[in-house]
DNA sequence: TCCTAATTAGGAACTATTATTATTTAAAAA
DNA sequence: TTTTTAAATAATAATAGTTCCTAATTAGGA
């Protein structure tokens, strides 16, 4: 799947400011990567973008794709899907509920919200699939790191 | 952080009842897993289940673990956070927006919904941290997967 | 109690990711 | 443009989480 080609042209422009501002440096390893990624419609895994990255430098380590994935997640050119960095968590909760995730320190807090428990699923969902469950996912900070941050 | 005696009297007989049904023995090993699970409120990984359950069954294997928890994930009995089982992917798409995740290839698919963009944060989340993005998972089968099954 | 297929323990193997180190390179300064 | 140097890279070793393999054990029906 590709992207339309104005669309990369504004990420590839975000990518070569953001680096610029954060000052690190521009590498033609880290400009292919961000490219592979950026021009995907569906959410490639380190190992899928190595891949295809190797084709125009047949040298890279498949370290560098992560060191620049994770460079990039960090400056808010990336996201990831699912937990990620984590190990996977169980769960005995089999009722309806939505979770808060910490950003800081990935905590996982369960709440109960009865106007979330029944969110309409959208028509277009509906061409994508058969929907099960809906569950809602608030990022934040919570509220222990809030203090470990205001504490420095 | 522990249940309350009752829900978990609930869950132990829907335990045993589950098992039965399916078919499979209901083993020692396989209830004081189920126990631990059951009784925390938090989100524990298969190590920390391992360490405890050894406390009381001091002979049993970290694959013992994993397996009774992915049969019971399969059962119905848990479910598991974040993406799981799955390596990380990484997503260039850095607009709101939202997933349907299917529940059998585990594809993502992103849509885009205005109501989903302006969910109100519940105030009792509030309690739990500063929220930063709120975003909708929908889980279900995909059209591709649906084929599949009616296919055979 | 006996029987047998299902399950387990223990350790080896596998897979995704990260660390180490010598070498190379981007980009600031001359 | 060339020089300089801290930052980044390639290659490979190491680590962590999870799964596989096999002989021994066990749940639950006969």
């Amino acid at each position: 799947m590709q992207i339309i080609p104005d669309e990369l042209d504004r990420r590839m422009a975000l990518f070569e400011k953001t680096l610029k501002e954060a000052g690190v440096k521009i590498t033609h390893q880290r400009l292919e990567i961000f490219r592979e990624v950026a021009s995907s419609l569906n959410h490639p895994d380190a190992e899928t973008l190595f891949r295809n990255v190797r084709k125009k430098l047949p040298t890279i380590s498949l370290d560098t794709v992560y060191r620049a994935l994770w460079l990039m997640v960090d400056l808010g050119l990336l996201t990831t899907l699912g937990a990620s960095r984590d190990r996977t968590r169980f769960d005995a909760n089999m009722e309806s509920h939505h979770h808060f995730v910490c950003s800081v320190c990935g905590m996982t807090h369960d709440f109960y919200d009865a106007g979330f428990d029944r969110l309409p699923v959208p028509e277009k969902v509906m061409e994508i699939g058969k929907a099960e469950s809906v569950q809602v996912r608030i990022k934040g900070i919570c509220m222990r790191c809030m203090r470990k941050k205001e504490a420095h």
